[in-house]
RNA sequence: GUGGACGUAGCUCAGCUGGUAGAGUCCCGGAUUGUGAUUCCGGUCGUCGUGGGUUCGAGUCCCAUCGUUCACCCCA
């Protein structure tokens, strides 16, 4: 009989327990913090109608998106209903206009959870992955105060992340647009061009983007566009440094005072926040999606890792579900893809296979005694310790090397000598060493030892 | 969606100008009966991506196909 091979495809990130424990490990670390700073869990389906997803986008995310059919439907050759999402900004805005009424402004939500996109495999890039998000939701207004806070989260989450010194980066689309109009590029779309153009500065090199920008499809003069090559180079080393190069620009269109007054208020905030001036800065090329942000932009990224690129982004969006409700609903969110991050901290080196979050493995010396272990794991579970027993027995060296492949720090060895004594030996497989203790200490030697072990990482 | 590269054991690869496959690693077992990760010994594992062609003979040459991967596009 052929096997089938055994495979996933393409783009999707499938961890072995002690890769995954990791990875869980950084998916507690953001929920805790999202929490802290009080925004509410939620959960949508993966699953969407298309037309829900579809509405505001078309053009590039369509042509990545899912689509899910039923059997039944696919035999009848119905065309699909139903898509997977492709993040989890479009689903809130479906889910914000749906509760509207039922829910409390401003909405604070996070949400972790996987979406999908057919893109062609390539590094670090997922066709399934995690994003953690949070988004506030006003109605009718939202204080540009909440643009501040946001880069405050982000802080304290890589801050507790402990991957390095970070950069939360940021810029405003007012700025830039009112920037480019008083150079005589007023059409929006044609800016949302230029823009997307100045955003391959740092991968191209700004030759690159001097000759495409004066080349024929943009026509601009030069002058024009060594102006907005100075422009997007604007990059602040701390706080007054940013409002002096903001102040340098020189008066400009509506757009341009507009865009300035914001991002000097939310960079004055961020530090009342209590964010070291050494972890924000202004960028002045960072553009991101332009297709809904329309106000503060963000972007992250590691200081001694730049070429991983952005680890987490998000902006101010006027109006997030105007697809679904005539609400007016602005919202300011950001958004880790967590399993690119992940992946990249790897291939970097920066985040090691964790210990598995068994603590404690009962060896099985003597098959009688088989009560004496499950007893004394009963008695290490009551204590809050992840216990395992060996159940199958085998020889002792066996179970040692069971245990350190699988990742579990400590063993516990109950035999005749340890019996005879009323001692239990406790093997450190990780120091390679092992010692003796008196059977009633054993639980508080244990917390003491994994204490130890949590804190030496 | 556009363009390029590559496809040999689970993994990393070797296989010279064509003569019916090899190494390391991994995994499993053993090295006197209560000690793993190091060392030594032994063992399992492949229709050389698939189909066709050239040839006495192809992993090795040609064509096709599928798959993987890199860049672009776009993005987390």
């Amino acid at each position: 009989m052929a096997l089938t091979p055994a495979r996933t495809m393409p783009g999707v990130l499938e961890l072995l327990p002690l890769d995954q424990i990791a990875f869980q490990r950084m998916l507690d670390t953001i929920r805790r913090n999202y929490e802290r700073f009080g925004f509410l869990p939620v959960e949508t389906p993966a699953i969407e109608f298309a037309d829900v997803l579809l509405t505001k986008t078309g053009g590039e995310t369509e042509r990545q998106v899912y689509f899910v059919q039923s059997t039944g439907a696919l035999e009848q050759g119905e065309k699909p209903d139903l898509a997977l999402r492709f993040d989890l900004t479009v689903p809130l805005a479906r889910y914000v206009a749906e509760h509207e009424r039922d829910l409390s402004f401003p909405f604070r939500r996070y949400q972790m959870q996987r979406v999908y996109r057919g893109e062609r495999a390539q590094r670090g890039r997922f066709r399934e992955f995690y994003q953690c998000d949070i988004d506030v939701i006003g109605k009718d207004s939202l204080s540009i105060r909440y643009d501040a806070e946001l880069p405050a989260v982000i802080y304290s989450v890589f801050r507790e992340l402990a991957i390095g010194p970070f950069t939360i980066q940021l810029n405003n689309r007012k700025l830039m647009r009112g920037y480019f109009e008083s150079l005589g590029v007023a059409d929006p779309e044609q800016q949302m061009l230029v823009l997307r153009e100045v955003d391959k500065l740092d991968k191209r090199g700004a030759g690159h983007v001097r000759d495409t920008l004066t080349g024929e499809g943009f026509g601009l003069s030069p002058a024009a566009v060594e102006k907005i090559l100075a422009f997007v180079q604007v990059r602040s080393s701390s706080l007054q440094d940013a409002y002096d190069k903001l102040d340098a620009l020189g008066a400009g269109p509506e757009a341009l005072e507009q865009g300035r007054a914001e991002l000097k208020e939310v960079l004055g905030l961020i530090h009342a926040f209590g964010v070291p001036e050494t972890h924000y800065a202004l960028n002045l090329s960072i553009a991101r999606g332009l297709d809904y942000y329309t106000g503060t932009v963000y972007e992250t990224t590691l200081n001694e890792h730049p070429q991983i690129g952005s680890i987490c982004s998000g902006g101010r969006y006027e109006n997030l579900a105007g697809q679904y409700t005539r609400s007016h609903l602005p919202g300011v969110g950001i958004s880790i893809g967590l399993s690119r991050l992940y992946w990249q901290l790897r291939e970097a080196g920066l985040v090691a296979t964790a210990q598995s979050t068994v603590d404690v493995l009962v060896t099985q010396m003597d098959e009688a005694q088989l009560p004496a272990y499950l007893a004394l794991a009963g008695e290490l579970r009551a204590a809050g310790i992840a216990t395992e027993v060996v159940l199958e027995g085998g020889k002792l060296g066996k179970q040692f090397k069971y245990a350190d492949r699988a990742g579990i720090r400590f063993a516990v060895v109950l035999g005749e000598d340890e019996l005879a004594k009323g001692v239990v030996t406790v093997k450190d497989l990780r120091r390679g060493d092992q010692f003796e203790v008196v059977r009633a200490e054993l639980v508080k030697t244990l917390r003491v030892e994994l204490e130890q072990a949590a804190a030496m990482g």
